[in-house]
DNA sequence: CTGAAAGCGCTTACAG
DNA sequence: CTGAAAGCGCTTACAG
């Protein structure tokens, strides 16, 4: 067995009050001591067992972070951050793959809650009301990342949705395009479906664009629904000039498939993305997309769950700040060669 | 506060004990005293503090897992697989990133001791000696994935890297191509650096071709490296009809950089590359790549884990199978129209 | 079938 | 400056 605070105590002649003391920084006792006991756990190798401090202590310096789908580039690029801001805040993350089931959800929330953790994230997915209520027994702090909550006052740390998506479609409007066509998620999601669809149509009608039903198609975010709405998309009335897909994958479909159909892109059809995954900058050509921080998200979620955490009040929600990364999709229009 | 054992106790009667048997579903009590007491637990919405169990148990039922990169598409798949695992044995996953960094890899293993993980996963890392050492005073199982362990018996479970290589170029080979170059990962990287260019090299030399120095030039596996690398294999005399890349990330640059300068994939030249991340299905042309079942190895791994915190016996190494997909950027040679 | 008690490895008043 | 003791929420012999 590795040493215990009373085996350091034993050899070094004190108390394991006194050893306990030196290990947290306390105060009273003597230098000569302190050296002593310092000694001796370097001697021993001697290291504080956390889980008889967690009960104690009643923290565990531990988060839970719940994802629909940990291997998703979007919860792994949120987990870097998340990580990296509590491993800078010495707790630990223990990640729950939720695969976006209700009945796992709450077991996960469960396990969560057995093993003490000290908040939780919840992440890309609705707050269901079952869910609400299991967490509200734990009585910890929790935080949603690209969600919102809609029952109660649990802060959130997301893009606005509705507004990146009609800055996407105003910055398609700028290039000089006024027939465009939208690929969305799912229908009802939501978080990323309803909103950006909103965003779509707002930008439209702000520039007296007229919204035409043919030009909506949906997907569910993932690179074969964005094969199929592109195919849809072009079995139809086939003059837009530009796409919006919700989704990077979705856009990297269209690319795809244009290909397959000999239209260029962007000569014949611009096309924006959502998402900026590393992969927009592998296509051909490289994809123009909406940024989304995934990383600063996580920060910034931990951190203030953390805060929440050691100081018992409730942080407000965040918005993070999306941008546009130009590549080559979009054809600018407005310039007559 | 939540309930605690002693308050369902009290509340029905009986002792701490009788309610911790029909807890652990040990014997030693009527059906009645059952009744009430799982009555009373449902009543009250009691569970179980899982770290006042651990204390006493000296299990903690969570398993440690260190990525160099939790973000990358390598180690999320693999996260996944090990999380199914974990959770369908009751285990929980705390993930650590290392970052690379050889500082905060050992402060990560302080911290799992020190939480009283039942085991660790070790990905993509080459297990150094001062690593190894702070493992052993753990006492723990350690099991390492996509890495392989010289000094001592610790199982891994990994692809044969360069079996897996070897495979690629025959298969080249097989469709006609003897002018194959091949850009490598970091040259001195001992798990897929220099195994895969070995496994180059035999496949030449197996089938009567001879190695050319400049046919072999190296990236880091990332996809800016494959840009520059491509770019020399370029300017460099270009009489090679195919090339093997050491991971997508370099494939995809190879397309890249073959679409600026005009060349026609797999017309003018072929390539096949190496892991087989969702990507190379994304990209145009359709990426021709050998398979590593990431999730697979992930469920192996934490298996075998499993097996070795609950027998207490060290479990053999695997090798996980691999293969090649074949998409469309290999043109077979051996037809002739 | 059931309970009192010791103990897991710590922290924290309390007393000196 | 230092230590004895209680206690965190459980499990597990031991005794009945």
């Amino acid at each position: 067995m590795n040493p215990t605070i009373k085996d350091v105590a034993n050899k070094a002649n004190v108390s394991i009050a006194t050893v306990s003391r030196v290990l947290n920084n306390l105060s009273g006792y003597s230098d000569k001591t302190k050296r002593k006991v310092l000694k001796t756990i370097e001697e021993m190798g001697y290291q504080p067992n956390a889980i008889a401090r967690g009960l104690i202590n009643k923290r565990t310096q531990t988060i839970g972070v719940l994802f629909p789908d940990v291997a998703s580039s979007f919860s792994s690029g949120l987990l870097r951050g998340i990580e990296e801001q509590a491993y800078n805040n010495n707790y630990s993350v223990v990640v729950c793959n939720t695969a976006d089931n209700g009945k796992r959800t709450l077991k996960c929330l469960q396990v969560l809650r057995e093993k003490q953790v000290d908040g939780i994230i919840f992440s890309s997915e609705v707050l269901k009301d079952e869910y609400y209520q299991a967490l509200e027994l734990m009585k910890i702090p929790v935080i949603l990342v690209s969600s919102e909550a809609y029952q109660a006052n649990v802060p959130y740390v997301k893009v606005d949705d509705r507004q990146a998506a009609y800055d996407a479609v105003a910055y398609l409007i700028n290039k000089g395009h006024n027939k465009i066509a939208m690929i969305s998620g799912n229908k009802n999601d939501p978080i990323a479906g309803v909103p950006r669809v909103k965003g779509y149509k707002e930008a439209l009608a702000d520039h007296g664009l007229p919204f035409r039903e043919e030009y909506l198609v949906y997907g569910d975010f993932r690179f074969d629904s964005g094969c199929r709405a592109m195919e849809e998309l072009l079995s139809t009335a086939r003059d837009y000039t530009a796409i919006f897909a919700a989704s990077d994958d979705m856009a990297i479909a269209v690319l795809s498939i244009a290909a397959k159909h000999g239209i260029w892109i962007p000569e014949d059809l611009s096309v924006i993305g959502y998402d900026n995954f590393k992969m927009a900058e592998m296509v051909i050509p490289p994809l123009t997309t909406v940024n989304q921080p995934l990383n600063e998200i996580g920060v910034a979620a931990c951190k203030k769950l953390i805060n929440m955490i050691e100081s018992g009040l409730i942080e407000d929600s965040m918005i993070a700040p999306h941008s546009i990364v130009e590549r080559q999709t979009v054809r600018d229009l407005t310039i007559h060669e």
